[in-house]
DNA sequence: TTGTACGCGTTATCAG
DNA sequence: CTGATAACGCGTACAA
């Protein structure tokens, strides 16, 4: 900047404001400092930039991985919004490991970022974030919930009130969330849309978008008069043992069946599990998925799922914590998308 | 800082010492100064500091997208190697786009990174960014190379001396490569291993990692006696295009063929062309795929497949951009991971 | 062993 | 319309 002001005999405060477009500058100087700075490739320290005004355009994002396909395609959708908008996201994969998710908020304080947006969180985060004083968004926020209330809803019992979207509101937190009740409803009520009668459920893990699927998938086949059925429960969150759990309930069941399950991956398990026992999908068993990612469609036979807009999830989040959206939960529906892998019973 | 040292009655500068356990202050007041620091919440200002001694800890990454698994993967070991080291990574997507590339190491100059790495970039990225004095690493430079290259090496025709894993080690750039060409023949060979003798190859686009692989795929059918064999090519780097050129060969072919797919993208596809084709996977058609993607394992039949260490190659080119590892170009194995869709001819 | 003083590159305030 | 000047938070040469 020095240069460019030694150059035309200015001084480095009118160089600033010409930079900026300061219509306090006349219009001549601001095309020579412009064409200068072009030519000396002058380029303005963010450093100094921010020592100075105490505002950084940074935008710090923290996730479990990216190796994934389903974070991957919410991450690009913060980075293209955030830097449609002069942000720069700072992306800070934990791993799962908790020691790193402190880590992350130390780096962010030192790089005194002040919005935070987090995928899938663990609860911790958000909260001491906003404890920092930070604008926080969530994206998906999936809290714990209990194996009790998971049986409870899945033997019909009643349900508590007030199961939403997401956890209450809490303050000084924006949520964006993906319609997972609507969800298990959208499959559901394509399957009872197709005639099927015998019906069942593969269910996630404990925590809340998982319940709000399962009951989704209740509340359908309640008003199409079709419940109770059968729900079934992996004994842990890995391939193998949602395979086990499907191949288990196939050995005892009668096709056709048509099956909702939690998410595309345990979708993919129950395709394996049903070629294992010589089901044919989709003539024996029809499989619907919920996320649609990138490899849905390249199963075998693709699979039928209901599709997340994950790009518009990550963009919104940037939205939400630049506070360009005043709401405080925003909720995304979920879209059918048909492949081969439902069909009518025959 | 000023804060820190108000309370402790001692000047700023005995502060930052003592952060930096500086032997040149007391131990005393070291721990006094480590004791407040942690009671006050103390932050180092990122900005000051870069400001004032203008080495940023930052390490630019640029690659075309963070959605497809494989990329993912590489950016995970950049993130954590990074971190180990005391870097922070600063991400930026192009989805493709040129003009963003650019804009990408516009921001990295204005943050000062010194140390940028990119993975599968086009060309021009990293010799700007080397214009501009940065120290770079690439991770499987990808440059185009011409068709009449290919159907001179896919017809047995000599082939250009020095076709190695990269291009000629350009000045200032380090390389981290994938064995390609060692990839094609481990492929290859575990199919001739398996007693196969009807091979045919589908090909990747037109660039060196694709040029390389069908290379190996000719090397080793030509030292087992096998060699011409059939090289198939898709119109465009599509999935459908890539479908339908398998689905052609497979309508004029007969059982049992061994083939040897660019990447796992295109062995999918060639699975689904096989099943339409009503073609049994391994029985009549046995299919070894390249990279090893997270949903090889979940294809229908599990990909055999040649697994790049994507973790690594990010991880060492952290090492490579920081000067810990002196060498040029660094070449990594495939390693061989056998699933259900390769078989011996029955 | 510690304190003083300066400068990194910007921008904001105030004066001209 | 423009210039001088101070300050952001830190690290370090120099002095004590």
């Amino acid at each position: 900047m020095k240069d460019v002001a030694a150059q035309l005999g200015v001084s480095t405060a009118t160089v600033s404001r010409a930079l900026k477009d300061d219509p306090a500058i006349s219009l001549a100087t601001r095309q020579a400092v412009a064409e200068v700075a072009q030519r000396v490739q002058y380029r303005p320290s963010a450093a100094a930039r921010r020592l100075r005004t105490k505002s950084t355009s940074l935008i710090g994002v923290v996730m479990q991985s990216v190796g994934d396909g389903y974070i991957g395609a919410v991450v690009l959708g913060i980075q293209s919004r955030a830097r449609e908008l002069g942000y720069q996201p700072l992306f800070f994969a934990t791993e799962g490991r908790t020691d790193l998710e402190s880590q992350a908020l130390d780096v962010f304080l030192s790089e005194q970022v002040t919005e935070l947006i987090t995928v899938s969180p663990s609860a911790s985060v958000p909260r001491q974030a906003v404890a920092e004083g930070l604008h926080v968004a969530v994206i998906n926020s999936d809290e714990a919930v209990s194996a009790r209330l998971f049986s409870r809803v899945a033997s019909g019992r009643a349900v508590p009130d007030g199961l939403d979207a997401c956890r209450d509101a809490e303050p000084m937190i924006k949520h964006i969330a993906f319609d997972d009740l609507g969800a298990g409803r959208l499959a559901t009520t394509h399957l009872t849309g197709l005639g099927h009668r015998s019906f069942v459920h593969l269910r996630g893990p404990n925590v809340r978008s998982s319940l709000l699927r399962l009951l989704g998938y209740r509340q359908a086949l309640a008003e199409a008069g079709l419940w109770p059925q059968p729900v079934l429960t992996a004994t842990e969150p890995v391939m193998q043992s949602r395979e086990a759990a499907v191949a288990e309930f196939l050995n005892r069941a009668q096709p056709p069946i048509a099956m909702v399950a939690y998410d595309d991956m345990s979708a993919v398990a129950a395709l394996h599990a049903a070629h294992r026992a010589g089901w044919r999908v989709p003539d024996d068993l029809s499989v619907v998925g919920i996320d649609d990612i990138q490899f849905a469609a390249y199963t075998n036979p693709g699979l039928t799922t209901v599709a997340q807009p994950k790009h518009r999830l990550g963009a919104l989040a940037v939205d939400a914590v630049l506070e360009k959206n005043a709401a405080e939960v925003t909720v995304l529906d979920g879209e059918l998308v048909v492949r081969e892998s439902t069909a009518g019973p025959s």
